[in-house]
DNA sequence: TCGTTCATGTAATAGGTTACATGATTCG
DNA sequence: CGAATCATGTAACCTATTACATGAACGA
């Protein structure tokens, strides 16, 4: 009998446990902390959490404000919370598949100039690094401030994906620039 | 003046150099080699096709068959291969987001009984352990039988970046496991 | 006979981004 | 004085999947 939602809405229901409440607060929270494995616009949002309200997933209240437009405060109902658990219980069907750009590109390099290939992977190899850097500030920002928060330990795990990911990618680049290399002479 | 196109049109310019010639092979061939990194449906494929042709990067050649349909065998042009030539020589923009559901329900765990979460991590680790077995026989397919094709290495390399991520979160998942063990003592 | 392979394609739907509109406040 | 932040939302568009339709040949 009950329906199942896409992730954007469950990742909604998720935050909604959290103590964000609005829809602008949600962005941010995903921007900030869910950037290494989640993203989502405004355009999904709150024609999302409309539609949470309209199948009682959730409730809403509604505060105005002069000059801004109304808060509107969304709350998880009962019903949400077990739409929430029942997907977390859920084993994963199958691994999607992660389209990957730069790696589209290295399979069609034989019709490229070596040293443009090489180029590809030092840029795509130095963003890896910046986004790295990123994740070990995060990191210790959160092991600094937020080990009050119950979900803090949570966040860190996924941060550690993050960073696993990155690491593995950016040695990838170096030994693949290697083997380029090698194969030129 | 020169139009962009989207990722799926690029991939299917790359095909198209190597000797997939119909909307059938090429499906095939990303099925069968791309799986790692790229997926694409017969929804995208015909139409892009029938795309490429209108705006002159591809030509088509019908043939008939009795019984089947038509075989429409498509052939770059020398403005195709400049646009494939263009598009491979671009650094990435920015690095895309690869939403992950398993990360996505692990950020919510604290509303989970350990158990779960546990059973989550187990089965994702399983299913990768199959995906990297899978791609450790293509490996041996590609050493053995392909070497003779100028494309093989870059197979190669694309396949080693699928292994390299598929062992990383492997590992990824064992590690958290031994986490979440000591959180609950 | 039934499932698979070959081989094309479309229509409906779902999922997601971007650009736009509005408008006050606050900080440099 | 201009940019950023707070705060909502919609419409147009792009991208992609799924289900469907057609139909012959071939092997188990």
């Amino acid at each position: 009998m009950n329906k199942t939602y896409n992730h954007t809405t469950y990742a909604l229901l998720g935050i909604l446990t959290t103590d964000c409440r609005t829809g602008y607060e949600i962005k941010q929270l995903i921007d900030q902390s869910l950037n290494h494995f989640w993203k989502i616009s405004y355009g999904q949002i709150y024609p999302t959490l409309k539609k949470l309200v309209a199948d009682r997933l959730a409730t809403v209240t509604t505060t105005a404000q002069d000059g801004k437009p109304d808060r509107k405060e969304y709350t998880l109902t009962a019903e949400g919370k077990k739409a929430l658990q029942e997907w977390l219980e859920q084993p994963l069907q199958q691994i999607p598949v992660e389209r990957n750009e730069v790696i589209l590109k290295l399979f069609f390099s034989r019709h490229q100039r070596t040293e443009h290939t090489l180029a590809l992977l030092q840029d795509y190899k130095q963003k890896l690094l910046e986004r790295y850097e990123t994740y070990q500030s995060i990191e210790q920002m959160i092991k600094g401030s937020h080990l009050e928060s119950a979900d803090a330990n949570y966040w860190l795990y996924t941060l550690d994906y993050g960073k696993r990911m990155t690491k593995a990618t950016m040695e990838w680049c170096e030994v693949t620039k290697g083997q380029i290399n090698q194969e030129e002479d």
